[in-house]
RNA sequence: GCCGACGUAGCUCAACGGCAGAGCAAGCGAAUCAUAAUCGCUGGGUUACUGGUUCAAAUCCGGUCGUCGGCACCA
């Protein structure tokens, strides 16, 4: 049976480039449980986009003296190309500066509005008179109140670490010209989250196949939730829907309307292609599967924050009484620490995703990080593990079985798969075993147990190895008793076909070759464009999936006697002893 | 400061009340189809430290040290 499986990946700030924590954490994970669900045969949507709003947009952009909307459309420039490198398979990976986003987060605000979920709170803010404008805390800066370091930011210190209130500030100034900021009030509007905490509590419980810590973390701050603040004194931002003068510069919360983009970018999808009602398909279907891939320090918005904004809006743009779909799991990672150091981008401390695809094959970056893949507690990122993972498992143990099968097939067999003869009970026992293993693994990467997925499917290529270890083929078995060797060929390629498909949602492009080398004219996979979308006062570029050729499935090989074979070229390619050395030389350790 | 998670073999991680495991690395051996890639065998741990509960603790409880996260204008 053919099911409906919403992958929804956090969104980034486009305010740097991805680096490979953000990979580990949500990108590839998502992008590998996608591709195996389309493998299957299910109806995949996958969707996310650079997230434009924010204070870290705003904060990075005047550093640099340049509008935020500059900053963000270049960064996000980059992503559509990175993540298109990387092979991350987004059926639409768009922006939040889009009219559609714009328009929906504007119907959100205003049904839950309508409906009671928002109510009006006035705040008191720090306001530079010189300036015209209220500063958000961290653009105040100002002696910590409680170790006295003076040049503490409003909403942290950096000298004792402690947490600020920005009012309590001794002294305080403004970042940008150093004046000094008055107390002003201002209203805003809040999200009422205390009149979900009754449905989020039984939608919680009843998740009990979450992972521990993100089931834990909403469940012991579900019961004290109160109301949230959805609105800001700043320009950069989606407008209110609101008339009057109070409300006409102020803007939504980022954290407020971010996330909606799961939604956003489901609609924006069905009217690119054509079929404005299929994101339902997703959202009111009551057998689809939302699920939210982030990382950890995402857990709070994508378990309680999100739940409640889609119970309050329950019904929108559906004429029926059946509910939205709320996510069914959350699958989110731990950190990736580098070696052995928390990732810092100020400090340097971070290997940035576009210079990594400049040196290393995106597969060789996809198979470390999903073997030593954040799933239950913070995960390393090492160089010698880097090399050590490609050198010793994946091209050892995977390419180099491809490898050598496929040269003595092509040598020795005149480039075709071999006719074999009657099957041996050690090719039967082998076949056997690696057509049980589409069904186990795939059990696994079903269950998000990806680094338990991988793990089985190296396992599983060693036993291929071992039958090869056993079975009659090389030596003077091909000059003496070809036929044998024909029917271990046959054997171990039929393994392989199948091996490449159980290994392809985490290697992709690799897949494809072998798939090619295999003799296969379709593809596994479709392909990700880049393309522009107009909308009726700008365009956006997006990345998407095209798939209309794909023609890979989950299913027990069928490769033909007689098919024609490919000669391989380098399937992996091997990583020279000193480059761990050289790479962490890079980043300045001795 | 408050709340929470974690600390297991050289490395990366599993076991979550019942004899502490895997992969890689290391040592030895076999094989030669293959990118010197494979396969077998062997060695390797007072489970951070410390009290306690239990017939039995890596696992449950308390304390100490260390790492990390959340604490609501930094998702």
């Amino acid at each position: 049976m053919s099911e409906y499986i919403h992958v929804s990946v956090a969104w980034p700030y486009a305010n740097g480039d991805l680096h490979a924590g953000h990979l580990a954490g949500c990108y590839i994970p998502a992008d590998i449980y996608a591709r195996y669900h389309r493998l299957r045969g299910h109806h995949v949507l996958m969707v996310s986009g650079s997230d434009a709003h924010g204070t870290p947009i705003s904060v990075e952009a005047d550093k640099r003296g340049i509008p935020a909307a500059e900053l963000f459309t270049y960064y996000h420039k980059r992503f559509l190309e990175t993540q298109q490198k990387l092979g991350i398979s987004y059926d639409l990976f768009t922006h939040t500066d889009t009219e559609n986003h714009h328009r929906i987060a504007q119907d959100i605000f205003l049904l839950l509005l309508e409906r009671g979920y928002l109510y009006r709170e006035t705040q008191q803010q720090f306001y530079s008179e010189t300036e015209k404008r209220f500063l958000p805390d961290r653009y105040v800066e100002g002696e910590c109140p409680i170790c006295h370091f003076p040049d503490a930011r409003g909403d942290q210190c950096d000298n004792c670490g402690n947490l600020l209130n920005a009012l309590d500030l001794i002294n305080p100034r403004s970042k940008t010209d150093g004046s000094t900021p008055v107390i002003r009030e201002t209203e805003h509007y809040f999200l009422d989250l205390s009149k979900f905490i009754s449905p989020l509590e039984t939608y919680l419980k009843d998740k009990t196949y979450w992972r521990d810590q993100v089931r834990n973390e909403p469940l012991s701050k579900v019961k004290e939730l109160r109301g949230r603040p959805i609105t800001r004194d700043i320009d950069w931002g989606i407008p209110l829907p609101l008339d009057g003068e109070d409300w006409k510069d102020k803007r939504m919360y980022v954290w407020f309307e971010a996330v909606m983009g799961y939604l956003t970018a489901s609609i924006e999808w069905a009217k690119n292609t054509g079929q404005p009602d299929a994101w339902k398909q997703w959202w009111y279907n009551p057998n689809a599967k939302i699920y939210n891939f982030i990382g950890k320090d995402n857990i709070l918005f994508h378990t309680i924050i999100w739940q409640a904004e889609l119970l309050g809006i329950s019904g929108i743009y559906h004429d029926d009484h059946t509910p939205i779909n709320l996510p069914y799991d959350v699958p989110a990672n731990q950190y990736l620490n580098l070696e052995g150091k928390q990732f810092s981008k100020s400090r340097g401390w971070y290997i940035s995703v576009p210079d990594l695809l400049e040196r290393y094959d995106p597969d060789a970056i996809r198979f470390y990080l999903t073997a030593n893949a954040p799933e239950t507690s913070d995960a390393d990122w090492n160089w010698d593990g880097f090399v050590a993972r490609n050198n010793n498992e994946l091209l050892a143990k995977w390419g180099n079985l491809a490898n050598r099968v496929l040269k003595f097939a092509i040598k020795n067999f005149d480039g075709r798969v071999p006719e074999p003869g009657t099957l041996r009970p050690l090719d039967e026992e082998i076949i056997t075993k690696v057509e049980a293993g589409l069904d186990t693994i795939g059990r696994l990467y079903d269950a998000v147990k990806l680094r338990d997925a991988l793990q089985a499917a190296i396992a599983l290529a060693t036993e291929v190895n071992i039958y090869l270890e056993k079975a009659p083929w090389f030596g003077n078995v091909i000059k003496e008793d070809k036929q044998a060797a024909a029917t271990t060929i046959y054997t171990a390629l039929r393994c392989i076909d199948m091996l490449n498909r159980i290994f392809a949602p985490v290697l992709p492009f690799t897949a494809e070759r072998i798939h090619a080398y295999l003799g296969y004219t379709e593809p596994i996979f479709g392909e990700l464009l880049i393309r522009e979308y107009q909308e009726s006062t700008r365009s956006h570029e997006v990345l998407v999936y095209e798939d209309s050729k794909a023609a890979g499935a989950w299913e027990v090989s069928k490769l033909r006697v007689g098919q024609q074979l490919h000669e391989p070229e380098t399937i992996i390619k091997k990583l020279p002893p000193e480059t761990a050395a050289d790479e962490r030389a890079r980043m300045g350790v001795k």
